[in-house]
RNA sequence: GCACCUGUAGCUCAGCUGGAUAGAGCGCUGCCCUCCGAAGGCAGAGGCCAGAGGUUCGAAUCCUCUCAGGUGCGCCA
């Protein structure tokens, strides 16, 4: 139940029936009609733009149209009020009982309630993380990782078919470069000295992995050339890695549907095809690229390349699919594992990328648009990059000095679901403090502990409730009786519960999954308020003790904002809790 | 040089396909526990929404330009 689509459908009704009375043109577009709460509740309880935008069109006053509007709308037995302000908003105020109405279905559909058809059973493909094979996830992944894995079922709840994919780059040389570091692991592994030189990996996670590698093949690479082991050594270690990112990405409650493999490209003639798909429109052309101004490259020398025409498709330059010798670009893999996805027959595409990749957002959109005919949209999201903080003092990261931070020291040190939280709690693209001491600290300050202690306090008073021999359980809550919850705290309460549906569409439509974050916080904030309003008004009080039915009424209501919260920690893939230690 | 992102209270940030008098937390001032968890709540002060034009009934939001910060720019992926 969306209450704000019933109402607007409500206004569109009054339209249309003023339409066939001929009091207004027959030919008008309802596509900017909103119904919105207003920003100041002492407004009502929501507003319509509805006059303002069919004024001109019909040519009349816009207070004029939202008379014959209010009129209209008044008569409905669901609004109490509706008056005409400002420049022709049409504020309206509901019948208690329709807030009522809200609090039943949250608890008759449970964490159900909000769910929306808007996607209309439609497939997008999210992409995120498709972090390189190369070692752990760190920090930076970790942000991607939340905000993908929020946005994949923020999606599914408003109503797509959701599939979270992860593009594993197992194509490019940083793989022959794994290959080496854990070749030099392995003679390691064989008592000899080594030292990590021309880039190879230094790091500790890749000692197992070496002396796995022996377990394996025994001396048989000793004293090998690289073209006896390369390629299956680059292949061990893949694997290696992709099985502990995995394990990385279930410690944060991540799971893929697809890991999608850019080597499986290579040799299948998959990436000839996505080209000769843009060969066949006429964008694909052998010629030489200018030097970008400004940064002269010191060894820049014109060259022939083969290059895909993604400036026809919106990007600034044509870029290089082909290096000079022959051999592909990283971005030809690209376009073939995009082709690949349209080819999936899915209705839309998202990636998640580092911001630091912002630079590939035009070709890649560009290549989508080529290769699908415009049919599907490819949405890129920009993640910025995360600071960290300890004891307020910034903390550098630095692989050289072991500081290096992976996302498994994050998960450890203050648990997966502080660490989701937090990492929603800034619009993706917006630079992320993330302070150790203070997403742990219990305080106002820190949202999660806010929301979660909101859900512990409804918790909390459900087992004061079954204490004092209320019956508590969801069949009792449901058949309660909460007509005389009409306080405007209570009801403030009740309507906030009922922007729910709507935030989840706005957020969907946006790709924001951070809107549900905040959203949350507005709706703890709404009850601590009104239980301490308890304080000074005794009736407010969620436990009424010579009242057994007002308490029941007033527990069902705490029970549908802890039903709320619940289901929205679950978008966000945190754990609402249900007391606070 | 070009592209993309960002610029909102002293600080950190929200702000709904453009809506009314721009919000929250921290900090500051003053209140509220004989009462379900004060780990909280209420009230007050604090703003040229970086700047200048434009679009229109209406702009923090859309367009153009300027300024400031960040990221990136053909044989690394």
């Amino acid at each position: 139940m969306q209450l704000f689509t019933e109402i607007r459908d409500l206004v569109l009704n009054a339209i249309a029936g003023l339409q066939s009375d001929g009091h207004l043109p027959s030919d008008l577009k309802t596509d900017a009609i909103t119904v919105e709460p207003p920003r100041d509740t002492a407004h009502g309880d929501m507003a319509t733009n509805a006059a303002m935008v069919l004024a001109k069109p019909a040519q009349m006053k816009p207070r004029d149209i939202a008379e014959m509007l209010a009129e209209r709308l008044a008569a409905d037995v669901r609004i109490v009020s509706a008056d005409v302000a400002g420049p022709g908003f049409l504020n309206l105020r509901l019948a208690t009982g329709e807030w009522h109405k809200v609090v039943s279905a949250v608890l008759e559909q449970g964490t159900d309630f909000g769910r929306s058809g808007m996607g209309a059973d439609q497939r997008v493909n999210v992409e995120y993380v498709s972090a390189n094979p190369t070692g752990p996830l760190h920090v930076g992944h970790t942000r991607g990782a939340v905000f993908g894995d929020a946005l994949a079922s923020l999606l599914d709840f408003a109503g797509f078919d959701v599939t979270r994919e992860y593009y594993i780059n197992d194509g490019g040389s940083q793989v022959d470069v794994l290959a080496r570091s854990v070749y030099l692991r392995y003679l390691e592994a064989h008592g000899q000295a080594v030292a990590f030189e021309d880039g190879t990996y230094p790091g500790d996670y890749l000692v197992p992995v070496g002396q796995a590698l022996k377990d394996k093949v025994g001396d048989a690479y000793v004293d090998k050339g690289e073209q006896f082991w390369l390629a299956e050594v680059r292949e061990f270690a893949t694997d290696a890695m992709m099985d502990l990112i995995r394990a990385d990405l279930a410690a944060l409650g991540v799971k893929m549907d697809v890991f999608y493999s850019e080597k499986s490209l290579y040799g299948t003639g998959r990436i000839e095809e996505a080209l000769e798909a843009l060969q066949s429109k006429g964008l694909i052309y052998e010629g030489v690229l200018e030097p970008p101004k400004g940064k002269l490259p010191e060894d820049w020398e014109p060259r022939e390349q083969t290059l895909f025409k993604s400036t026809e498709h919106g990007d600034d330059v044509d870029r290089p699919v082909k290096k000079s010798d022959g051999s592909w670009t990283y971005f030809a893999p690209d376009i073939a594992y995009h082709y690949d996805k349209v080819s999936r027959g899915f209705d839309a595409l998202i990636d998640v990328f580092g911001a630091d990749h912002g630079g590939y957002v035009k070709r890649m959109k560009a290549a989508v648009s080529a290769l699908a005919d415009g049919r599907v949209p490819l949405d890129i999201k920009l993640i910025q990059l995360v600071k960290l903080y300890k004891d307020g003092e910034p903390f550098k990261m630095s692989k050289r000095a072991g500081t290096f931070v992976t996302m498994r020291d994050v998960v450890d040190q203050v648990g997966s679901d502080v660490t989701r939280f937090v990492m929603l709690t800034r619009k993706n693209d917006a630079p992320l403090d993330f302070d150790f001491d203070k997403v742990l600290e219990q305080s106002k300050e820190n949202p999660v502990f806010y929301v979660q202690y909101a859900h512990a306090r409804v918790c909390s008073v459900i087992r004061k409730a079954q204490e004092a021999g209320i019956d508590v359980s969801d069949e009792a809550l449901r058949g309660a009786d909460i007509s005389g919850l009409t306080h405007e705290a209570e009801l403030a309460m009740a309507k906030k519960l009922a922007e729910w549906p709507r935030l989840v569409e706005i957020a969907a439509r946006s790709h924001e999954p951070h809107r549900v974050a905040f959203y949350l916080y507005d709706l703890a904030s709404e009850l601590h308020a009104l239980w301490n309003r308890g304080n000074d008004v005794p009736e407010l009080r969620f436990l009424q003790e010579s009242d057994p039915a007002t308490t029941q009424a007033k527990i069902a209501q705490a029970r549908a904002v802890a039903v709320v919260i619940s289901a929205g920690l679950g978008i966000l893939g945190v754990t609402p809790a249900t007391e606070m230690r």
